[in-house]
RNA sequence: CGGGGUGUAGCGCAGUUUGGUAGCGCAUCUGGUUUGGGACCAGAGGGUCGCGGGUUCAAAUCCUGCCACCCCGACCA
C-alpha cells in the first residue's frame, strides 16, 4: 500500500471527547471515528488489527474443534421470554419492532438462539459434545457508553457455545476453551492474567475472566504472588483481622453528642479513634420494588455493590443510594447520623459478619447531630452476610492467607460454565444412552475482538503513539521516502517497497510529498513495528532501520536489508 | 436515571456578559519555494452558529422547548 493512497486521516489534536488513551491514539491515528456515543467505524488501519485479532482467535477456535457458524443479530422476543431474559436485560436491550409490531433485539448475547438452534437439530447423545462459535457484532445499550472500544454500545465479539451430555464433560469443553484462550491471548502479544470471575446471582457456577492488564482499566482483579488465587473484586473474599475492642466508658449504647460529624473522617478526629471501630451504616434502596436496604459495614472498609446484589439476589443496576432528601422520612436523621436502630420497620438491615467483631463500637444515632457509643451488635437480631466489602490490598488471601495484591486491567475474555440453566428454561433436550431426555450441560465463551484493540494500545503505546505487537500490527514495515522529489530516494524507496511486497511481507510505502516531521510523526503515531527511512545515503544504496518498540537506530547496506527484515520480524 | 458542563467550518477553539455584516489556528484547494522530526510565501474554497418556537427593526448572543455529546455519581451513611 502507498500512503499517498491511504485513507489514514490522522489527526494533530486530540479530539475532546476520546476519554482514554486508547481511544486518543485510535482516533488521531486515522484506524476508528466515532459516528455517536459508544458507535464506532474501523478505518482502513483499524480494520487490518481488528482481522489480525479475529484471525489469530478464530484459528485457536478452530484448532480446538469448535465449528464457525454465523447467527443473525436480530433476535424475536419469544426467545428471551422463554429464558426469561427479555425483562431482566431491560434497557441494556436494544429493541426494535417490524411492520406487525412483533418485537425483536439486536443480540447483545446469544445464549438463547444458540440454544434454540441446537434444539431443533441435537437429539442424540452420540452428537455430543459440540463446540459452535462465531464472530460477530453484538448490541448492548450501555447506561454510559465510555472508554471509546471498551465500553461501546455495539462492539464484535467472538462469541462460543458448548453442549455436553453431563458436567463431567462440560468440564472437558470448559478446560479446552480456556487452552484456546490462552494460545490465542499468547499469540496476539497480551500480557493478562486469568481470574476467578463473577459466578452469577444463583452461585455455583463457575467462571473465569481473561483480564488484560491496563493501568487504567476498569476491572479491578486481586491476586495472589504466594499461591496461584486471582479473582475479580466483585468475587475475591476479603479477609482481614477485623476485631477491635475500645474500652466501656459510660453506658451501653450511650448517646453522644456529634454536631456536624459527619463523615468517618469526622468522627475520627472527634472521638480520636481508628475507622474501624465505627460501624457505617448505607441505605440503598431496589430501584424496581423501592425495597430500602440499610447496610453495615466496618468503618473503614467500602461496600461492593456487586456483592450485595448478589446477596439480595437483585440487579446490580438495580440498586443504588439512597438520595439525601429520602434519608430523613425513613430514619428520622440526615446522612451522617444514620445507624441500626430505630429505622422504620420497612427497611431490611443487612450486617456484613464482620461488624460483629467491633466490641464498644461507634455507630449513628438517627438523630440529627448524635452518635451512640458502647455498641456491641448482637447477629441474632440482623441479616448476616458473609462478605459484602470490596476486597483491599493487603487482605488475606483466602487459600494461602498471605497478602493479596490488587491489578487493574480490561476485561478481554471470559468463560462461563452454564450447566442447565438455559436448556432448562427453554427445554432443551437430548436422548441419553438409556433412552431418557436430559437437558442439555452448556458453557459460553467470549471474546471482545473489537476491545482487544483498545486494551493492545492501552498496554503497548508510548507518549508518541502506538506500538503493535507484531503479531497484530497493521503492516510490519513501513518505508519513509524522507524527499520523495529526490529520484534517487523514491527509486530505492519503490524498490525496497516492491521486493519486500514480494516477499510476502506486509510492507506500506510513505510516499507523501509533505515534510519529514510529518511523516515521522505519523509513523511513530500509527506505531507500525519497523521503519526504513530512505533518506540522504540513498545514492549509496544505505538506508536506516527503525524498532519502533525500542527506537534503536541501524544504518544498513540495502543489500543485506532483507535479512535484517526477516530476523527482526522473527524475533 | 440524578447532578454538572458543552454544542460556532473536517479537527481544536474565540465571539454570547453588553443583540448590529461570523472569526482564529490547524487541515483542504491553486501557484511557487522547501524536505532527516508537525516548513514558508501569495491567493482561494468551506459555516441552516445543534434543532424548533418566541421577543426584537435586528438574535450565535435574550427567553423557551427539545436533541446530541462530555464529565461526575459509596468511600460519605
Amino acid at each position: 500500500m502507498k500512503m499517498s493512497n491511504l485513507y489514514m486521516p490522522t489527526l494533530r489534536e486530540v479530539p475532546n471527547d476520546a476519554d482514554i488513551v486508547s481511544a486518543q491514539y485510535l482516533l488521531r491515528a486515522g484506524m476508528i471515528r466515532k459516528l455517536v456515543s459508544g458507535v464506532y467505524s474501523f478505518l482502513p488501519l483499524g480494520f487490518r488489527v481488528m482481522k489480525k485479532v479475529e484471525a489469530i482467535v478464530r484459528e485457536e477456535m478452530d484448532r480446538a474443534d469448535a465449528q464457525e457458524v454465523l447467527m443473525s443479530a436480530i433476535q424475536p422476543r419469544e426467545i428471551w421470554e422463554e429464558s426469561g431474559r427479555w425483562a431482566n436485560f431491560g434497557p441494556e436491550m436494544f429493541t426494535l419492532q417490524d411492520r406487525n409490531q412483533r418485537d425483536f433485539c439486536l443480540g447483545p448475547t446469544h445464549e438463547e438462539y444458540f440454544t434454540f438452534l441446537v434444539n431443533n437439530e441435537l437429539n442424540s447423545y452420540k452428537q455430543l459434545p459440540l463446540c459452535l462459535y462465531q464472530v460477530q457484532t453484538k448490541y448492548r445499550d450501555e447506561r454510559r457508553p465510555r472508554f471509546g472500544l471498551i465500553r461501546s454500545r455495539e462492539f464484535i465479539m467472538k462469541d462460543a457455545y458448548t453442549f455436553d451430555v453431563d458436567e463431567e464433560g462440560l468440564r472437558a469443553s470448559y478446560n479446552n476453551m480456556w487452552q484456546a484462550y490462552e494460545k490465542a491471548f499468547d499469540r496476539i502479544g497480551f500480557k493478562y492474567k486469568v481470574v476467578q470471575g463473577d459466578s452469577g446471582n444463583m452461585g455455583g457456577l463457575v467462571s473465569h475472566e481473561f483480564i488484560a492488564i491496563t493501568p487504567e482499566g476498569e476491572s479491578n482483579i486481586a491476586y495472589c504472588d504466594a499461591c496461584d488465587f486471582a479473582a475479580t473484586d466483585e468475587v475475591a473474599g476479603a479477609r482481614f483481622d477485623a476485631k477491635i475492642e475500645l474500652a466501656c466508658e459510660g453506658e451501653p449504647n450511650e448517646k453522644v453528642h456529634t454536631p456536624n460529624v459527619k463523615t468517618i473522617s469526622d468522627l475520627e478526629t472527634f472521638f480520636n479513634v481508628s475507622p474501624k471501630a465505627f460501624i457505617k451504616t448505607l441505605l440503598l434502596k431496589v430501584e424496581s420494588t423501592q425495597d430500602v436496604i440499610a447496610v453495615m459495614i466496618p468503618g473503614n472498609r467500602e461496600l461492593n455493590i456487586v456483592k450485595l446484589s448478589k446477596f439480595l439476589e437483585v440487579n446490580e443496576d438495580d440498586l443504588v443510594m439512597l438520595q439525601e432528601e429520602e434519608v430523613y422520612p425513613l430514619t428520622g436523621s440526615i446522612i451522617g447520623f444514620v445507624g441500626p436502630f430505630g429505622l422504620k420497620e420497612s427497611v431490611r438491615i443487612v450486617a456484613d459478619e464482620r461488624v460483629f467483631s467491633i466490641v464498644n463500637g461507634i455507630c449513628g444515632a438517627n438523630e440529627k447531630n448524635y452518635h451512640l457509643k458502647n455498641v456491641v451488635l448482637e447477629p441474632s437480631q440482623f441479616e448476616v452476610a458473609e462478605d459484602l466489602l470490596s476486597v483491599e490490598a493487603g487482605d488475606l488471601c483466602p487459600h494461602c492467607g498471605q497478602p493479596l495484591k490488587i491489578d487493574h486491567g480490561t476485561e478481554v475474555g471470559n468463560i462461563f460454565q452454564l450447566g442447565d440453566k438455559y436448556s432448562k428454561a427453554m427445554n432443551a433436550t437430548f436422548l441419553d444412552k438409556d433412552g431418557k431426555s436430559k437437558h442439555f450441560v452448556m458453557g459460553s465463551y467470549g471474546i471482545g475482538i473489537s476491545r482487544c484493540v483498545a486494551a493492545l494500545v492501552e498496554q503497548f503505546h508510548d507518549d508518541k503513539g502506538i506500538i503493535w505487537p507484531v503479531a497484530v500490527a497493521p503492516y510490519h514495515v513501513l518505508v519513509t521516502v524522507v524527499n520523495p522529489k529526490k529520484e534517487d530516494q523514491l527509486n530505492l524507496g519503490m524498490t525496497i517497497y516492491e521486493s519486500l511486497k514480494e516477499q510476502g511481507v506486509e510492507v506500506v510505502l510513505d510516499d507523501r510529498k509533505v515534510s519529514p516531521g510529518v511523516k515521522f510523526t505519523d509513523a511513530d503515531l500509527i506505531g507500525i513495528p519497523l521503519r526504513i527511512v530512505v533518506g540522504k545515503k540513498a545514492g549509496e544504496n544505505i538506508v536506516e532501520v527503525t524498532e519502533r518498540a525500542s527506537d534503536e537506530k541501524i544504518e544498513i547496506a540495502v543489500d543485506k536489508l532483507n535479512e535484517l527484515i526477516t530476523e527482526k520480524l522473527n524475533a
